[in-house]
DNA sequence: ATATATGCAAACGCTTTGCATAGAG
DNA sequence: CTCTATGCAAAGCGTTTGCATATAT
């Protein structure tokens, strides 16, 4: 199984769905659609995604490496109640700023706030 | 050892010196100035006092607990180098801003910026 | 005497890796 | 045939917890 391959392909699909996933997520969603894959597979798949820059990797302080696909910019926002991830449209960071402030020569940032959402309210 | 907890108080007192400090770290500092403790109260020690409100608890994601005195807010910008984890003065976020885009009502955030220090660069 | 902080060691949760196998080119 | 993705199982790592002990009040 070279090229095409299954659970690899399967991952990539489900980045374009939602904006974040878990491994465990991620594993979850390829079981509920037939589709039979290790955890350890599906960690590999995302982690070679990342690497090839398909995927950017972060954490919201849970432990839990989430995935989501690249090339879209944007902060994130979690429920302290139900935990849900959402995507924070725009961005409000002026690194410029930082680099200003800090003498570092910035490359990237990662927002992640905190609050009740919606449903939960 | 009830009340002036040796630990516990030399672990308060590390706090004041530095803005950021993990376990191990706050574990080997003790050591160094001859307090004799163990990783598993230095951590007790840390989480209580988190829990009590002074100190703040973040991870720069690199899956280890930071601790810092509580009450200073700033942002935090690591090294993609050395790992250093420095302050960033002063607040860029405008949680206003979020809870009118995403619906949530924010309490708070957490911004890591990633880049090089004037040292690695 | 009572309550609590500490040390020690083990349990945990998630990530990561080694190894043999199966499947694509 | 060769090379890589997969599955399975185990190893890592930092965090967290149970339990017996020591100590301050």
């Amino acid at each position: 199984m070279a090229r095409p391959s299954h659970v690899r392909t399967a991952v990539c699909a489900l980045l374009g769905e939602r904006h974040a996933w878990t491994v465990d997520e991620a594993h979850a969603a390829l079981s509920e659609r037939g589709v039979a894959a290790d955890r350890a597979s599906v960690h590999r798949a995302l982690v070679h995604l990342h690497e090839a820059g398909a995927a950017e990797r972060f954490d919201v302080g849970d432990g839990r490496a989430r995935f989501e696909r690249a090339g879209h910019h944007h902060e994130h926002i979690v429920c302290s109640d139900c935990g849900v991830v959402a995507p924070v449209p725009g961005c409000m960071v002026d690194e410029a700023a930082v680099a200003r402030r800090t003498g570092f020569a910035v490359s990237g940032h990662r927002l992640t706030l905190t609050g009740r959402c919606g449903a939960c309210s």
